[in-house]
RNA sequence: GCCUCAGUAGCUCAGUCGGUUAGAGCGGCGGACUGUUAAUCCGUAGGUCGAAGGUUCGAGCCCUUCCUGAGGCGCCA
């Protein structure tokens, strides 16, 4: 039995994953089929349990076990199992199967494992079972999320997902960056990302109230108002001016009523804190990571990507060529990867919008101006249409940013950041932080921060601060780039959205 | 929260100008076949047309409200 597979773990003895005593008798051992078809053993007796991905002819039992989107063909002689079996195979029934692997005499595979015996685990009723073996619309297979891991484009995409979340880790850990766990419950009511959730085990039907008739939080668990975070960033500062760089990796939740394919109420958010950093190394920071994950996934899960790469093409072919995407997706992420992304200021970015085309003859919605904030049409236009590239957007009007945002010399804008990337926009927000404590206080002052709520975060200030920078990237937003999926609720196993709460 | 579009069989969709008994493909079920590649062939069942109300002699189709989904926008990562 193996675990892991084309990633820095594979070509290690299987042993190394088994505790050191003996098989035990009754021990269910099977051979996973993606790193057996590496190199396949032929000749040789092989156990393999999965799920079926077609039965076709009463003969042909393809199986996939999640190791990989490899398949592996099982030929089943029916005449010599009892009609149970044979008619327990069918589409997602879940089969073991052990017998000869051997050369295959069709010609859609090398392979092909001539059965001996069949074990079925799990018989799927189809008059029953709500997938079909044919695609599938992504919003029928979300509504039956318990089973769409089954099909090649989630195994794939949950593959994707899992191979970025290590590679975060890899990177990070590599640099010597520490993992720093922020809180999820927090009391702080400042830290100005957007609407949050209340966590609270007061009765809602007859809170306690205080004197002036409003609900008395002092009644509740932490003696205090609470809500699930939505930003770890001000508790990173802290690890970051204590161990140098740290990021977190975690659950963040926004209570926005966001309706759109780019936007989740719970999502993953990755933030990396590094003191004695200004804007500059904050960028090339975010850069080297983004392209580090992509070249992850490029290097290690490539049978995936291309599967992915594969079904968009598809998905695509019926459509006006102006509507398709300029490039396979494996192209775009190799194209990422190579170049430099282009790096602006947002008073360029205002200038060249100004320039464009599509602004001399009005087609952009929204007006430019300086001062405002960039909308999504001015930025795909940056991205997909003028560059052609993932851009860097910096130095914004400090009026539409965050107070903890270093002020620039200028006065006027602060040292800022976003990075554009093409289909998915935003990816990345960061900046480097205002480490000048009374800039810091007028900022907080000038954007209505309450400063008791935060006197530790200006005592970082007081008490040996350092300058310091940091981002945020989007965890599903990259996967969603990287997968080429057309909707964040894709790659998230089980999404919250306004109205969506199930599994 | 706003704008646009959609909701008809298990899935994907068609349904003309408001008119008799609502259709197709796929899937299911029954059978045939057995070196197939979303196998193929024959047969067959399956619908409270998203919900409620209204207009009309008559509504899948028109009107109102609501629910759900998609795309776009805003908020952002």
């Amino acid at each position: 039995m193996t675990l892991g597979r084309q990633g820095s773990d594979a070509g290690k003895s299987p042993k190394a994953y088994l505790c050191a005593r003996k098989p035990r008798k009754r021990m269910i051992l099977r051979q996973e089929i993606a790193p057996l078809l590496k190199n396949p053993p032929v000749g040789t007796t092989v156990t393999v349990m999965g799920w079926v991905r077609a039965w076709r002819g009463n003969r042909f039992m393809v199986l996939n076990d999640g190791s990989g989107p490899e398949t592996l063909q099982v030929v089943v002689d029916a005449d010599q199992f009892p009609e149970e079996i044979i008619r327990s195979i069918g589409f997602h029934a879940c089969v073991g199967a052990t017998g000869t692997l051997a050369e295959s005499q069709g010609s859609g595979q090398t392979v092909e494992l001539i059965a001996s015996s069949i074990q079925i685990f799990g018989k799927a009723d189809l008059s029953k079972y709500p997938l079909q073996a044919k695609a599938q619309s992504m919003e029928f297979l979300r509504e039956n999320a318990q089973f769409r891991m089954r099909t090649n484009t989630f195994s794939a995409v949950f593959r994707i997902r899992h191979a970025v979340a290590y590679a975060i880790n890899k990177y990070f850990h590599d640099r010597g960056f520490y993992y720093l766990h922020t809180p999820i419950i927090t009391g702080n009511d400042a830290e100005g990302a957007g609407e949050m959730f209340r966590v609270t085990t007061l009765d809602p039907i007859n809170p306690p109230l205080d004197e002036a008739g409003k609900v008395d939080y002092r009644e509740d668990f932490f003696g205090k108002a609470t809500n699930l975070t939505v930003s770890g960033q001000l508790q990173a500062e802290i690890g970051a001016l204590a161990l140098g760089k740290v990021y977190t990796f975690g659950p963040t939740f926004r209570a926005e009523n966001s309706n759109t394919s780019r936007h989740l109420a719970e999502f993953w958010m990755i933030e990396p804190e590094i003191a004695f950093a200004d804007i500059e190394n904050d960028m090339d920071l975010a850069e080297d990571f983004v392209k580090y994950l992509i070249n992850f996934c490029l290097d290690n899960y490539l049978p995936d990507l291309e599967f992915l790469d594969e079904r968009i093409q598809q998905a695509e072919k019926n459509l006006k060529a102006e509507l398709r995407r300029p490039m396979g997706l494996i192209e775009m992420l190799r194209f990422v990867v190579q170049g430099d992304f282009e790096r602006i200021t947002y008073t360029e970015a205002v200038e060249l919008i100004l320039a464009s085309t599509p602004y001399k003859k009005k087609k952009f919605q929204f007006p430019v101006a300086w001062g405002s904030d960039l909308q999504a049409e001015h930025e795909r236009w940056l991205v997909e249409q003028h560059f052609k590239k993932p851009v860097i957007v910096r130095n914004y009007p400090k009026d539409i940013k965050a107070f903890y945002m270093r002020l620039n010399d200028d006065g006027k804008t602060v040292a800022a950041m976003d990075i554009l990337f093409p289909y998915i926009g935003e990816v990345i927000g960061g900046s480097q932080r205002e480490e000048r404590e009374e800039v810091l206080r007028a900022r907080m002052q000038e954007m209505g921060v309450h400063e008791e709520e935060l006197a530790w975060y200006l005592q970082l200030r007081t008490f040996g601060g350092a300058p310091h920078a940091g981002f945020g990237l989007g965890f599903e937003r990259i996967v969603l780039f990287i997968t080429g999926m057309g909707n964040i609720r894709d790659v998230i196993p089980f999404p919250r959205a306004p109205k969506t709460a199930d599994f």
